[in-house]
DNA sequence: CCTACGGA
DNA sequence: TCCGTAGGG
């Protein structure tokens, strides 16, 4: 769920200083390696890749990004995707298809020499598979950092841990989580603070949104917030055409959410969708723990088969060890 | 995305 | 110290 509900969102989010941020994150892990493979790749859309042709564009992502966490007293914890519910195929096989479309526009961009569509369509035609899930999973392990498998979307299940107070905050690019109910969704954490947009290089800063201001701002409750999302299209549904953020606020405030489906979609029933945001499906089993780093074995596993500068690897767990240390310390004073 | 590095 | 750029695997 993107620009559309991002209009009524503008004005209750607020930037934030990294040294606000010490703490346990909840990652959408999904959110966050579909960043890394989309972005990080070379001008001609190639992604970094090993000798034997594995993409490892996700694991420098996920190293570096979690040295910095640490480095800014956050403790990540990554929440991985379950399975979907049934009425997210509809966009799961849309994706799929633009993706595809994508890989294609690629390999025309690389004939015509265009470098820029050429990145742009790369961009576009990153997909998560399973060797991204099961690599990213092997380096978290010997980083020390927590996984979750979620029983179905991630953002529900870290929304939930940030609702029961083992967690304190959701990190991901998408609204969802809010839907989902989480008090406090930080956008935008990453350390450079610089991102491409339409060919400029812009800075971006932390953004956090306060799930109870926004609701008290807009004047809604967080059921409300729901139907705004339905209205305007989710990844459960595709929305009424013609109807934006702000057309969704009139209509949810005016008590006409029931009308305006059966007007406009008569055949399509939101209840399914709104108690999956409402009361989506969680898991209690799971455990937070942060280990020290396995340094020889992240050496071992990114330079010895995906072939990582050993340098660079030990530079950044330098960080990571020092840290992890610091807190087991600091456990036990 | 990220680091590293050179110049202002 | 900030900014722009090259390169990472």
């Amino acid at each position: 769920m993107g620009v559309a509900i991002r209009d009524i969102l503008a004005e209750c989010k607020e930037t934030v200083a990294w040294d606000d941020l010490s703490g346990i994150a909840a990652v959408d892990a999904h959110n966050a390696l579909y960043q890394f493979l989309s972005i990080i790749r070379q001008p001609d859309g190639t992604p970094l890749m090993n000798g034997a042709g594995r993409v490892t564009s996700h694991l420098s992502g996920t190293l570096f990004r979690t040295a910095n966490f640490l480095e800014k007293g956050i403790r990540p914890v990554f929440v991985f995707d379950g399975k979907p519910p049934e009425f997210k195929q509809e966009t799961i096989n849309e994706r799929r298809l633009v993706r595809a479309r994508a890989d294609e526009a690629w390999k025309t961009a690389l004939r015509e020499g265009d470098m820029e569509e050429a990145y742009k369509q790369a961009s576009a035609s990153a997909r998560i598979d399973s060797h991204t899930i099961e690599s990213s999973r092997e380096l978290l392990d010997l980083l020390g950092i927590p996984w979750i498998q979620a029983p179905s979307e991630g953002e529900a299940q870290a929304a939930y841990m940030v609702q029961r107070g083992e967690v304190t905050y959701a990190v991901s690019q998408d609204y969802d989580s809010l839907l989902f109910g989480s008090p406090v969704l930080i956008r935008n954490l990453t350390v450079s603070g610089r991102r491409k947009s339409r060919g400029r290089t812009i800075t971006v800063n932390p953004e956090r949104i306060v799930l109870s201001s926004l609701l008290d701002r807009l004047g809604i409750t967080r059921e409300q917030l729901v139907e705004i999302g339905i209205l305007v299209g989710t990844d459960f549904n595709p929305g009424i055409r013609g109807v934006g953020g702000k057309t969704a606020l009139k209509i949810v405030r005016n008590g006409e959410f029931e009308s305006a489906i059966a007007e406009k979609q008569p055949d399509f029933d939101p209840a399914p969708v709104r108690e999956f945001f409402l009361d989506p499906p969680v898991t209690d089993d799971y455990s937070l723990a942060w280990k020290t780093p396995d340094v020889e074995g992240v050496v071992e596993m990114l330079s010895g088969r995906y072939d990582f500068s050993e340098e660079r690897v030990r530079s950044a767990l330098s960080r990571v060890s020092v840290k992890a240390t610091q807190k087991t310390l600091d456990a036990w004073f």
